[in-house]
RNA sequence: CGGGACGUAGCGCAGCCCGGUAGCGCACCUGAAUGGGGUUCAGGGGGUCGCGGGUUCAAAUCCCGCCGUCCCGACCA
């Protein structure tokens, strides 16, 4: 293969290389909208698969879906004072209507909170109408001053679930439940390892009591916020007058969670598992798992090809040779174009698992089959194609995730971290460092002058260093937390 | 909003300094040969050169104004 074929090398210059392939595959384009992206039909079968199996986890959890207005009466937002803090500089407004200026402007919806809690102010009587745990899929928008496709757009995809209940425990628990949720489709679905934890005072979502986050560690070794899940408290209760009755006769404003991911988790996808051919689509998550190449010369070595390739796309497609488990196969029957070419562009669309079926293959009743992950190559009988294929889709699929956890393992740093050192790594290639931290907001601040780290969570128990810190990395001061410092999208 | 660059075919670009028939590569269409890792040859379609004004016999090219995009900062999922 010419090298000058091959896509940018990420080594020097990531984003490129990012764009060129999310381009390139089809996944998004550059919309006339400045700033917003339109998602193609590749995209977003990957994002209606994301869609189907968190849909599937939130139900297994008891939520249910419904839907709010896209536009919000400027004054709701106003209600909660850190929250329109936070979201007043970057939302897009209407001030006028069928020709006549609106006496109140609508903002469109940068998140619901405040037009779906002042649903709940209505539903909401007594103690019994809790918990109401509710989900919307839906698009929002922030006016980003610069953005990135999949990653920062004006207008993105998302689902957004709010919750009220009858106590904090209750509320954080719930937090803390969707949080776990997100990492089994993060880790399971995407194949992308992530780090869970709690968010510092000054990357907590405004409005809330507590921000949770998943961060994962991209190729380039920046962090990516690919779901967050807040405990609100009752901040929003009390200033949407959401009240219930209590068992004992009282009155008491619920406490609320909201928790979301979005179609950044496609842009996540990309840049864990992109190479220099493309991208590599985890098969759980691959609107097709395998793409049949047929190879032909003559006319009738392309009916018998053609004849054989359908029928292992319907023996595999019917799961006929596994039980349940039926695949997405595609066959590619475009003449004129020769194997090779075709090679490539799945490659570069990621498709899991390639098979090469010709005529020397027929006639030693086997196929080619090429792993996307590896690009290894191996024939493989027809007898037990659809078992041998099912079986390879979930080793890769279990060794795309265990490759990414050692990527990032092997560019994390735990334990003792000098300042210097620190600022060595931040400011060369990176990482992910687990460092004591004083709590300090000013601490946090400085390093991000220093090296453009933040600390992205500071993380659950099972994620931290072995050694607990001791000291605060930048200040030397007593720690009261370990963090995970990194720089981030 | 500050600093820099760029607007020419669907995409990527050359041409501009030195004014004179609108070009190249990829992609697309037609035909033939080819076909187990990015085929080759031949033919073909497609552009008010970002917009407006000025200079000139003549402007993609020179001058003035505007608009837009991208990159770096500030901002942020």
């Amino acid at each position: 293969m010419a090298d000058d074929k091959k896509l940018t090398p990420r080594a020097q210059d990531f984003s490129a290389w990012y764009n060129e392939v999310v381009l390139k595959a089809e996944l998004a384009d550059y919309s006339p909208v400045r700033g917003c992206m339109v998602i193609r039909p590749d995209g977003y079968g990957i994002w209606e698969r994301m869609q189907r199996a968190l849909d599937d986890m939130f139900k297994a959890t008891g939520h249910r879906n419904a839907y709010f207005p896209l536009f919000i009466p400027e004054s709701f937002l106003k209600k909660e004072a850190q929250h329109v803090e936070g979201f007043a500089p970057e939302t897009a407004v209407v001030t006028h209507g069928g020709g006549k200026k609106l006496e109140e402007p609508l903002i469109v919806r940068p998140t619901s909170e405040t037009i779906i809690y002042a649903m709940f102010a209505k539903w909401v009587q007594s103690y019994r109408d809790l918990p109401l745990l509710i989900n919307q899929w839906a698009n929002v928008v922030r006016w980003e001053m610069r953005t990135r496709l999949f990653l920062r757009t004006l207008e993105f995809l998302w689902q957004e679930g709010h919750t009220a209940h009858a106590t904090h425990d209750e509320a954080e628990e719930e937090a803390r439940r969707m949080l776990g949720v997100y990492r089994d489709f993060m880790e399971g679905w995407m194949a992308m390892p992530v780090i869970t934890g709690q968010k510092t005072d000054s990357e907590r979502f405004a409005g809330a009591l507590r921000t949770y986050s998943c961060e994962a560690m991209m190729q380039d070794n920046k962090a990516l916020q690919a779901g967050t899940s807040h405990n609100l408290g009752q901040n929003f209760a009390k200033a949407f007058d959401l009240k219930f009755q209590t068992e004992s006769g009282g009155t008491e404003f619920a406490w609320n969670t909201s928790w979301g991911v979005s179609t950044r988790m496609i842009g996540g996808l990309v840049m864990t598992h992109g190479d220099d051919n493309g991208l590599r689509v985890p098969p759980m998550l691959a609107p097709t798992e395998v793409v049949i190449v047929p190879i032909w010369r003559t006319d009738e070595e392309r009916d018998r090809v053609f004849e054989a390739a359908h029928r292992i796309k319907a023996t595999l497609a019917a799961g006929e040779q596994r039980g349940a488990n039926r695949l997405r196969v595609h066959v590619d029957a475009r003449e004129g174009i020769k194997p090779g070419a075709k090679y490539f562009e799945w490659e570069l669309r990621g498709v899991p698992v390639r098979m090469e079926l010709g005529p020397r293959d027929l006639d030693k009743a086997q196929a080619v089959v090429v792993r996307r992950d590896t690009r290894e190559k191996r024939p493989v009988s027809l007898d037990a194609l659809g078992r041998d294929v099912a079986d390879l889709l979930e080793r890769i699929q279990g060794d795309m995730l265990v490759a990414a956890r050692d990527r990032r393992e092997s560019n994390s740093f735990r334990g003792e971290i000098t300042y210097d050192r620190f600022r060595e790594v931040m400011n060369a290639e990176g990482a992910f460092v687990y460092a004591g931290w004083c709590g300090d907001g000013s601490c946090e601040a400085q390093v991000k002058e220093d090296t453009k780290a933040t600390i992205r969570v500071l993380p659950d128990e099972e994620f931290r260093s072995a050694e607990a810190p001791t000291k605060c990395m930048h200040c030397g001061r007593g720690a009261t937390s370990e963090a995970l410092w990194a720089k981030a999208y």
